[in-house]
DNA sequence: ACCATATTTAATCATTTGATTAATATTTTT
DNA sequence: AAAAATATTAATCAAATGATTAAATATGGT
């Protein structure tokens, strides 16, 4: 019996209270979420909370540094590459991410949020912001060489960068208008999600491209 | 004298609480924004925040409301015009919500976070919801059709209108990392965001093209 | 000047919310 | 089993926060 018990996986008060708290973080923020929210939902007092995690900031700068560390990691390593042939680059980049918001829904949501608060000077963690900067420059130049090997200098690098970025993040965060609009349901959703990641790497290299005329 | 007074724009307290109100509530949302926050960005007594909007909730209804207002507009009048060449309305969309967004820079951000919400049963606007509904099916019947003609079907409409809306609004969310990362300054964003007003729909109708191979 | 109305303020209230405490229960160690 | 360490709870605190009140001030019409 004790065997069997330590088989079934039950899930510790602390790692119930974490789990919670990144659900509602993450799909609230951290002024909406309340730490007797936190509590409810993961059928736990209140003072649990504080006894594991000091305080409802601490525990959120947890969260938020897991969630981070993917989106952090993947620019590093993916955009900092000095290697890999852009296209090839591209396809990894899209994968990884498409991936990674395919597990975590809200992450998308959750990190333009981030990104947009700190325009608003609410530095929320500096090490993050330095640390992806090179890796986005690193991109930035090869993006530019790209171009100028193909002769044009009508489109600024930046534009790919963002485009790119647009492409993935964006669709996430509207995945219910798009979703009772068209007529999708759940895995139509998904499915068409793991279709742009065949297909945002091909629109992206079509932008840079010489100018081709549409045909009518 | 009295003349000259009435002539200098003398903003009522009415008018900066709901200017402050919504600088507030558009960067940072409903629940991280304090009444006190709201008078003392306007300089007024936090009593008159209520002897003028009733409460936090009314004020931010209304703010929201003129938020969206813009927003919904666009979509009803624009996708739901039954009249207009496909790449003409694509043209429209793009110069109508760049424009918008140019002089609300927070617009995108915040209205990405109200529709990502609605996820989670947060119904916010029920007849905001409906009112684009049959705008945006138009839209997509639209599409649909221009990729028919094209003999176009591995494409879903789904993800046209999807990459319209990504390349319009996340690019505003992002501006702080654009910059920085670039090396650009407020005004070479502004004109990269004024280039995407011709870029996009050129960008989108590609999308649309049959599949042309791309040279090396 | 006087009145009525609208605006503004300081003080205060009631609730929410993050956090703590002290007591109790459970598990682990000896 | 006793002792020690760890986990959990109910009760409570203190600060933050949305809202109200009653009094004071300004404004416009007569």
């Amino acid at each position: 019996m004790s065997k069997i018990k330590s088989n079934i996986a039950k899930i510790s008060a602390e790692d119930k209270i974490k789990q919670s708290a990144r659900e509602l973080f993450t799909q609230k923020g951290f002024a909406a979420t309340k730490t007797r929210d936190i509590a409810e939902k993961a059928g736990i007092n209140l003072a649990l909370l504080n006894y594991y995690f000091r305080s409802k900031e601490k525990l959120y700068d947890l969260i938020m540094e897991e969630n981070m560390v993917a989106f952090r990691n993947g620019i590093i390593q993916l955009f900092g590459n000095t290697q890999m042939e852009l296209e090839q680059k591209i396809e990894q980049i899209v994968h990884y991410y498409i991936d990674a918001f395919l597990e975590n829904r809200d992450l998308p949501a959750f990190i333009i949020s981030v990104i947009h608060q700190q325009q608003h000077g609410n530095v929320i963690d500096n090490k993050f912001y330095t640390a992806i900067s090179n890796a986005q420059k690193v991109f930035l130049e090869q993006i530019k060489a790209h171009l100028h090997k193909k002769g044009i200098k009508s489109i600024h690098p930046a534009h790919i960068m963002t485009n790119l970025m647009s492409l993935i993040f964006f669709p996430f965060t509207s995945s219910n208008i798009l979703k009772s609009r068209a007529g999708l349901n759940e895995q139509d959703f998904i499915e068409l999600m793991i279709e742009r990641k065949k297909m945002i790497p091909f629109w992206i290299m079509s932008m840079m491209q010489p100018i081709q005329n549409l045909k009518k």
